[in-house]
RNA sequence: GCGCCUGUAGCUCAGCUGGAUAGAGCGCACGCCUCCGAAGCGUGAGGUCGCAGGUUCGAAUCCUGCCAGGCGCGCCA
């Protein structure tokens, strides 16, 4: 049962989405039009606005006659005429037009443009947010690597995709809850206790062979010197007997230190987690044993070679997968299981799982366990993310936290900063390969998209200082006479400020930030371009003397582009920026190649 | 062998719930600062959308089969 939507008409979401507005006359206009000839009650059709890119097709276009030719049998060019005809007057959009071969051209009114500058104005820092998914809860689980080691950049993408979703998320109205899921029962935590026992013992002088399966890198033998810096050289029994007791000293050692760097790094990135959820928790708390059960008397397993094993083929898998091996120990898959059985429980309406491409086989897995379960598939959303390798000097280097030496989040955070990091990683969408250019993100120049949407905010900044200190009178006001600003320049930003919150509805649908990311480079060459038309031609110019009433319009759009560009900016996590520093300040060109 | 992802301009990538001449950035060639920051803007060259079929009024987008790259295929996690 989903909730009802909560309508809320004080939201920018009724006032400043222009395009679902756009869409609602449409809707309206169309069922008029059905049933002005007739056409059966239950005819579907959905109103589809896109963004032409020929600018003599108006500001969006609807394909809706095209896809209704067919039904109704009927030439889609006299449909959309018909469809135009049945648009009720209003001051949102002037009379569509009908265009061969069927579409529906929307061109907005002038004062439609005056509307959408004090939504901006007007709404403020939450302009951009919307109530489209108000009443329902998220809960994004991301990240969630195990404290055997620092994170690595393949980590620093999950994370920061996550956290964009979530932010995302939150923006277009859900309650969102961010996750984090440590499998701290396995072997992988066994490894690493063996690990860091073989280097501490190195590290007094005893010769031991490294265990299989353990962590290479040098960061044990880092952990190691601490450790022996501590405790000294203490006696670590070989027995049998002894080495469990010894193992979890050096497990819990080493993951406490490995936790804390995790942690540093997300705290660097800007990243909390409303959540630690540990697997350890569900073993203790009965939940692994109660969800066999469960899936026992749902009919779902069945005992085949000492193995309890999950009709995972019943939905989809290509075969069955076992629960509980015949040494009477579960599988990783029936934690995550009894896991996700505490996810619905605690009733979310959409449920992100965000993790590495490698582990896409568990997607089908988890999902049919989920069925198995009676739960509702739908609300489990996957985002797959894709690996990512490093560039610099025109080289690559592939990462893998088994071979040792690698790049690791932090040192990509301190060289570059955090909102650069985050930035970079948000360049790509999820499902591509990336590769991440360490030249141009170090680099502070056009080349730099981070830098080119920056500029653009600082832009807007200095153009008001100078509209401050100088004569020029204007004042703060959210009203604005939108027929001052009719220039194509003109038009072409405000249309483009009115996109936003619709841009991250769609992301959110998506679960995918980069439609954000490529909407304020659009909105930066946007806003480039009409400031450069002013040195073409100087009546375009923002601030004109001696023209009070045209400046204070012009201003006021360019404090409206400054929020959107900021709130953009915020919604990724990232800061904007007032004042970009001279670039002469850094032309020294450090070489780090020594 | 099977499954998932990817293959679009010289390079890195958007677009892929089908729509009007296929986009951006970089690189390349030109042009624009007595003037709100040129960290910018404008113009141009550059593409059989991996290949071959199919569905459709219409396919980069959907379907099928190949080809190439990545990842994964355990009673490991």
């Amino acid at each position: 049962m989903s909730k009802p939507r909560i309508e809320s008409p004080e939201t920018s979401n009724s006032s400043g989405n222009l395009k679902e507005r756009v869409a609602a006359l449409l809707t309206q206009a169309t069922k008029r039009y059905l049933d002005s000839r007739g056409a059966p009650p239950d005819t579907a059709f959905e109103i589809h606005l896109d963004l032409p890119r020929n600018t003599d097709h108006g500001d969006w276009a609807a394909n809706v006659a095209l896809r209704l030719a067919k039904p109704l049998k009927t030439k889609p060019i006299e449909i959309a005429q018909g469809i135009c005809n049945q648009v009720e007057a209003n001051d949102l959009i002037e009379t569509p037009e009908a265009a061969a071969p069927g579409f529906i051209n929307i061109r907005l009114a002038a004062s439609a443009g005056g509307e959408t500058i004090e939504s901006i104005l007007t709404g403020a820092e939450a302009w951009g947010r919307s109530d489209t998914f108000t009443g329902q809860r998220a809960l994004i689980e991301f990240v969630s690597a195990n404290p055997t080691g620092p994170l690595h950049i393949g980590h620093g993408r999950n994370a920061i995709v996550g956290d964009c979703i979530a932010r995302i998320y939150a923006a277009a109205g859900y309650e969102v809850e961010r996750e984090y899921y440590f499998n701290d029962a396995g072997v992988q935590m066994r490894n690493l206790g063996l690990s860091l026992r073989a280097r501490y013992l190195e590290a007094c002088g005893r010769e031991v062979e490294f265990p299989e399966g353990g962590y290479p890198g040098d960061y044990i033998i880092t952990i190691a010197e601490k450790l022996k810096g501590e405790i000294g050289e203490v006696k670590v029994s070989e027995a049998d007997e002894a080495l469990e007791a010894d193992l979890q000293y050096f497990n819990d050692y080493a993951a406490g230190i490995n936790t804390g760097e995790i942690r540093a790094g997300l705290d660097a990135l800007g990243i909390a987690f409303d959540h630690y959820f540990s697997e350890s928790s569900l073993h203790d708390s009965g939940k692994v044993e109660r969800v066999l059960d469960r899936l026992a008397n749902a009919g779902a397993t069945y005992e085949e070679d000492g193995a309890l094993w999950l009709r995972t083929t019943d939905h989809g898998d290509e075969k069955d997968r076992v629960l509980r091996k015949s040494d009477g120990n579960t599988t990783y898959l029936t934690p995550d299981i009894a896991y996700h059985e505490d996810k619905f429980a605690r009733g979310y309406d959409r449920l992100v799982n965000v993790l590495g491409a490698d582990h896409h086989s568990y997607v089908v897995r988890l999902k049919a366990a989920v069925r198995a379960l009676e739960h509702d598939a739908e609300k489990l959303h996957f985002v797959l993310i894709q690996m990512v390798r490093v560039s610099e000097g025109g080289e690559e280097q592939r990462l893998g936290k088994r071979k040792g030496g690698y790049t690791t989040l932090g040192e990509l955070i301190e060289e570059l900063g955090a909102d650069i990091v985050r930035f970079f990683y948000l360049t790509r969408s999820p499902g591509s390969q990336m590769v991440f250019d360490l030249d141009l993100a170090r680099a502070r120049t056009m080349d730099n998209p981070y830098w080119y949407i920056q500029y653009a905010h600082a832009r807007c900044c200095s153009l008001l200082a100078k509209a401050e200190a100088t004569r020029s009178a204007w004042r703060e006001t959210t009203a604005v006479d939108a027929t001052l600003l009719g220039a194509p320049e003109e038009k072409a930003v405000i249309f483009a400020l009115g996109r936003l919150p619709g841009v991250v509805v769609d992301c959110a649908q998506a679960d995918d930030p980069l439609g954000l990311v490529s909407y304020l480079r659009e909105l930066a060459t946007t806003f480039h371009s009409y400031f450069s038309a002013g040195n073409r031609d100087a009546t375009l110019r923002i601030i004109r003397e001696g023209e009070g009433e045209l400046t204070q319009a012009r201003l006021t759009l360019i404090i409206a582009l400054r929020q959107t560009i900021a709130n953009g900016l915020r919604i990724l996590g990232l800061t904007p920026i007032d004042r970009l520093e001279s670039r002469s300040a850094e032309t020294d060109t450090t070489d780090g190649n020594d």
